[in-house]
Order: C-alpha cells, then structure tokens, then sequence
DNA sequence: AATGAATGAGCATTCATTCAT
DNA sequence: AATGAATGAATGCTCATTCAT
C-alpha cells in the first residue's frame, strides 16, 4: 500500500480505537514508522486527512446504498441498505463521537458530507415509497421522508447514544445491532398488519445476529428458515 | 450575579456559541474580564466548571420532569415533559457537540449524568403505562421502555443532527419544535384509532408554535381551540 | 497562642511534614483555618515566616548551648549539648532537606544563620579544649576546631544523608541517635586510651536510646548505671 | 555538540549556578536560543533532564572509581579516588544543594543513585579493609564500613556545608581541597604510629595543592618530593 | 519520498501577594 | 485583626506545522 494510504487507514483505525482529539499527527507518524514530514508530504495538514476519509466514508455509503431500479422492493434489498449503514457506522465510528466538531472545522468537508448523506436519505425514501405502494407499510406519503430522517438519525447517534448513556460504554458489533433493533422497532410501528410477521421475522434474524457476535463460530441461516 | 455564577454562564454561553474544545480558561477569564487566577480561586480545574454546569443541568431537568402523583394523566402533561426536555437541550446543548468526549474525561459526571438520565427515562415510562392503560397507545407493555428510550434519544441528538444533516447548520427555537414533532410522529405510530385525532391536534399546536417562532406576536392558543 | 505564633508553629510543623516547597502560604492559612490576607497581616512574605523560623531555631540553640563557665567539664555535659543540637535539628529539620536553597533567598537569615552557627562552634571548640586538657582527647590544639567543625557537619547533613542514601528514607528518632553515634566514633578515635571506656560506655548508652524508641515505655538509665 | 548534549550541558551549568528549582525548562531553552518545543522535542520533561545528567554522574563516579584487581594498595590509589569524588562532587554540585528534593520526586533516579553510591561505598570499604590488613589503619572491621559511610558523607555535602556555614560562600577548588583535608584528617585518626608520616605527608601534599589554586602556574611535585 | 530537528503560540494551572471591606 | 476575592506573571508542557537536508 502507498504511504498517503497507508496513513489514511492507520488514522482511521487510531481515531476509531482512541478518539480523533486524543490523536496527534505524530501518533500517526509513530505509528506508521514515518517522519512527521513525510505525513505532511502526504496531506497538507491534519484536516486534510480527515477529509480523505471523509472521502473514503462517502464512497463506501455510496457503493453500498446503489439504487435498485427496477428490480422488486425485497424485505431483503431494504435490509441490506441497513447492514450497509451500519457497518459503515463501524468502520467509521469515530466521526460520530464528535460530529458536529469535526464538520464545524471544514466547511468542504460538510457540504459534501451533507451532500452524502441527502443522496442516501432519497434513496431510502424511495424505497419507503415502494415499499407503502406494495402496502408493507401503513403511513402517509408525506411522513415518508421524516420517517426514513428519524431512521437514519436513530442509526448515525446510536453509537454516541450508547458510549454516554448505557453502564458498559464499549462499542461492539452487537451494540450496534441493538441499534439496528430499534430502528426495526420504528419500522415495524408503520407496518401494516400483513406484514407485522415480516418483521417479526426481521428481528428475530437481528437478534441472533447479535447474539451471534458472541458465538462466532455458529453458521447463521437464521433469515432463510 | 457572584463571581462563581457568572464563570458558570459565561462558560456555558461560550461552550454553546463555540464548542467546550475551542474555549480555553484563559477564553472564559478574558471574556469575563477577570484574571484567570480568579477562575482557579472559584473552581479547581476546567472539569471543574463542566461539572458545575451538569449540575445546572441536573437540576434543570429534574424540576421539569417532575412526578404527578394522583393528577390524570393528560397528553399536556406529557408535552410539557417533552418542551422542558427540549428546553434543557437547548440550554446545554454544547455538552450534545461531545458528549462522549465530556463524559469520557470525568467519571462522576459521568454517573451523575446517566443517574438524572435514568430517571428521566423511568418517568417517561411510567407516563407511557398510563397511557397505555388508559387506552392511548396500542403498544405491548414490553415495549414501553425501548420506546420511551427511542423518543428520548432523538431529543438528546436532534441538535447534534439539525447541525451536522441540514443545510442551514442555526439551530433556532423553531427546528427545536421540528424535533418535537419528530417525537410525536414516533408517538402517533403507536396510538390507538380513537386517539389518532388527538396526536393530530397536537402535531398541529407544535406546527403552530413552529410557525410563530417567525410571528413572534402572535397569540398562541392554537390548542385551546 | 497568639495568631502570629500559630502560623510560626504550623508552618514549622507542615514544612517538616511535607518539605518547605510544598506548602504554599494558602496551605498555612488553610491548615489554621484563617485567611490567606490574615497571614499576610502577621507577615510580609513567605520569607518573613521562614525567618522567624530561624529565629526560632536561633533561640533553641542559643538556649541549650549556654557556656558552662566553671564547672568542670563532664562527658554528660558534652552529651548535654549533643542532645540539644539532635533535638534542633529533629524539631527544625526541614531547614536541612534544602538548607542551601533557603539561605540563599535571604541575606538577613543567612547572616543570622551562620553567626549562631559559629557561636555554637566556639563553645564546642571550647569544650574540646578542655577534654584535652583533662587528657581525655589525644589531639593537637589546631585540630580542635576543625574536629569540632566535622562533627556539627555530620549533625547538620545527618537527615539529609539519611535521606537519600538509605533505603528507608523515613526520618525518626531511631535514626537520628544513628547519626549521634556517628559522631561519638570520630570523637571515639580521638580519645586518649584512658577515656577509650568511657566513650564506649557512651556509645552503649546511645545505642540504648536508639532502641528504646522502639520500647518507649521503658525507664532508661543506662547512663547511671 | 548535539542538541541533546547541549541541553544536557546548559541544564547542568544552569542548576549549578542557580540551583535547579530556580531554572525552568524555559530558561534552559531561552539560554540555548532555542523554542520550547525543541527542549521537548529531545526530552519527555525535566525530570528527563535530571535524569540524564544522573547518567552523566553515575558514569563520572563509575569510571572514577574502578577497582583495582591485584594491584598493590598505596595511598596514591585511595587519594585517586577522593580526587574523583571531589571532582565529580564540584561538577555535579546542584544535586547536593537539593539531593532529598530531586531523589524524592523520581523513584527510578533514587534507586539508581543509591546503587551507584553502594558500590562506590563497597569499593572504598575493601580499600580500607586492604589498608588495614597492611597495617595502615588501626581500625576494628566491623568499623570500617561506618568510617568509609562517615568519609562518603563528608565528601557528599562538603559544598552544601561550606555554601551555608561559611562567611564566603563561593565555592571554589581550594575549598574543595579544605573538604578533601577534612576527610583525611579522620582517616589519619584511625592510622597505626607507623603509617602517621605518610598522612602527615598527605595533607602536606593537599595542602599544596589548595594553595596552588591561587598560584595556579606554578607546576606541583610536592608528593613526589 | 522521506527525515527529524526545530518552531512558537497556546494551554491548564499555580501561588505569592494585594486590597477593598 | 481578619476576610476572601482578585491579581498576573510564571510554569511545565503540547502539538500542528515547517524546513533544511
């Protein structure tokens, strides 16, 4: 891998694991076993390379959120939209200790962030749309968009939400399928009664993926039974 | 004012305006035209302060959030729950920019913080039994808490959202209200047929409300109506 | 007591506790519980307490090095002024964790300091004197003085040496007669062969002591006996 | 000189001439004319640099004092090495002004400062244990490890002593050399009849040597002599 | 591409001392 | 005598950034 990336995911893994303010660029530099100078070869400054991965966030929500034209709404297709946001979550956790912070500094960086982000609310109100065509869910046309909004808002501040207001502040990959949990919650609130199962079926596959996380070795098939 | 209470305001009304990372002592003092040695006369440290400013919190949420022994229980009341939490947000909505962050540096505020934040919680279900018993909500009893925690966690980062998801970054009284009314809609989805009326004139007051925050004089009793 | 007396006496006892250093004149007045603008209506500056200190000291060994015109010399009498010289530096002894330093900030308490230090000197000088003429000590007249100098140099160093060099760095009485019976083996080597027993009596007498610090409910007269 | 050194070297000059809680990392950097930054850039603190210049004195006193496997013990031998330790005593003459105070706030440099000085100590015991068995010294075993500690004592605060209780408190080689007698006249107490002239003719030799010192072309042969 | 020494403004904090009351 | 709020220069230290090599 090349220097200029090689600094990108060490400072992505070193923000992740010990918090973007706590992380000085001669953390990074040791890290890698570089100068300091060679780091600022690479990026401008520190701001420079939080927007390159920024840039890195945008294309993994970008790949992962690809619009289905024409193919048909799938409990499944909708599911893999929220896998895809959460893992991304993950990978990119350290953002959503301090979002507001990090966007305040760089005016770009926001605009395209929010850019990102709006592109990806369209998509999953398209699908919310789709989805109440095919009578999945009860709700109004109108409450679309503010739904899918609290949707995905319950998904960017579950990790903030989770580090400051439960006893055990340690993210892991089952904390955040209990996030994932909740929005499910949500949806299931504007199901219509035909598709109550469904969803119950949805947490149910959720929920044992959660707990999977502490049984790792388990083959998972929950959905498809 | 004392001296104590004017470096608490100040610190606040600095932390707010711009961030509790980007305000030194030293920022506070000057602002305050005092020596920071007079800063470190009244508080140990700068934890010190944040801490003082928790307790502000602290106190703030739990007067609003007082128990109704006895009373019925009326949708007002709940809503008045609802405008003091998003009134303390307001209030200390610095400590929404980095929570985890704050938390993260001061064990005892940290405790304090989930302490106040749990009993918020256990009132709030406790108010959401009640209107489940009396026929408001269709939900499973179960399912009070995660939904109560839901509504509470989009109070608690609506701000933190507004700021970083929308184009115009201000936040005004009237995206509180928005918030609001993103809570109700939550609430809505659980309500009974025969309540569904009243959820709507509520989210109609909020609108109201919303609505005057550029009509400030105007008389509101949209609800009284 | 008087206030004046009270801070002499605290702080005394706090820089002895704790290092002269260390206490800051709020800790002084903290300890007393009196203000930090009271003490400084009893004294001018931190320097002026330390001075009084040294008066203090001045007086104690003035006190218990008067000269014994007269009489004859005795051992007991030489031991008489060993003790006091072991008991003011036990009671002032953090003047000799940072002696240089501390007469180095003042001019006056440095003069003061080495002029009852040569008085002190004189009268050991003179006590030698006499030792030797009653064929007690085997010296030469022109190492009277300079004997007498080493065995102040070790009292004076004696806390200090302990201090640093030995493991257990914790001053106690225990280890202060240690460092008397440092001095009674220089004096020892000067000794005629005829007083040889005598100091070895001495010596048993101190040793005594020392352990009796540990034993501190038993009578002592080994010296009697 | 490397910038390293530098700090070391001006650190040690500075702490010598002001006394080390007198001089901040910021005098030492402003006295080299360079940036703060660069002082931390070479060392974590100032502990650091204490540290280091323990180094210095440890492999000063170390180097000095190497034993002398098989070779014949003569007093030139033993002379070598007070010379060390007085020489290496006036370069390193800031510990010794503040030894408790620095030894106190560093474990690691206090257990490595009391191992260099146990072995010093050991060396110089099997030296005296030579010189007795030769029949030098008149002197008990079981006290020669208590006179070699006495005469180590003596040689460790000789400065502190003479900055304090002399009227002229510079420091100088020549009253490096008054301590240097001191410490032989105790050893000449202990010498056997026969060995006398030799440490009459020591101090003869020292005491030439510290007259040389206001003299300082004249070349000196006075032991040899 | 890379090094690593160097910069310097800035930070949280301390403490002897002052002063209005 | 005494209070206690206030001062302000100073301290040890940090870190994003620069630059000669």
């Amino acid at each position: 891998m090349k220097t200029r990336d090689k600094i990108i995911h060490a400072s992505l893994k070193l923000f992740n694991e010990r918090g973007e303010r706590n992380i000085t660029t001669n953390h990074i530099a040791a890290y890698l076993k570089i100068s300091p100078g060679n780091l600022y070869y690479h990026f401008r400054n520190k701001e420079d390379i939080i927007s390159s991965i920024f840039l890195l966030y945008e294309s993994h929500l970008d790949s992962g959120f690809q619009p289905y034209m024409g193919q048909e709404v799938s409990l499944e297709l909708l599911v893999g939209y929220f896998d895809t946001m959460f893992e991304t979550l993950w990978e990119f956790r350290f953002m959503y200790d301090n979002l507001t912070d990090i966007l305040t500094r760089d005016e770009a960086v926001l605009k395209r962030y929010q850019h990102t982000q709006q592109q990806a609310l369209n998509r999953s109100s398209h699908i919310l749309s789709k989805l109440r065509e095919d009578g999945v869910l009860a709700i109004e046309q109108e409450q679309i968009t503010p739904l899918a909004d609290t949707m995905r808002m319950i998904a960017c501040f579950w990790i903030g939400y989770k580090q400051t207001h439960s006893i055990n502040a340690t993210i892991t990959k089952a904390s955040l399928y209990e996030g994932l949990l909740r929005v499910l919650m949500i949806f299931k609130a504007h199901a219509t009664p035909e598709s109550q199962g469904t969803f119950t079926r949805l947490e149910q596959h959720y929920q044992a993926m959660a707990n999977t996380c502490f049984m790792p070795n388990l083959d998972v098939h929950s959905l498809a039974s």
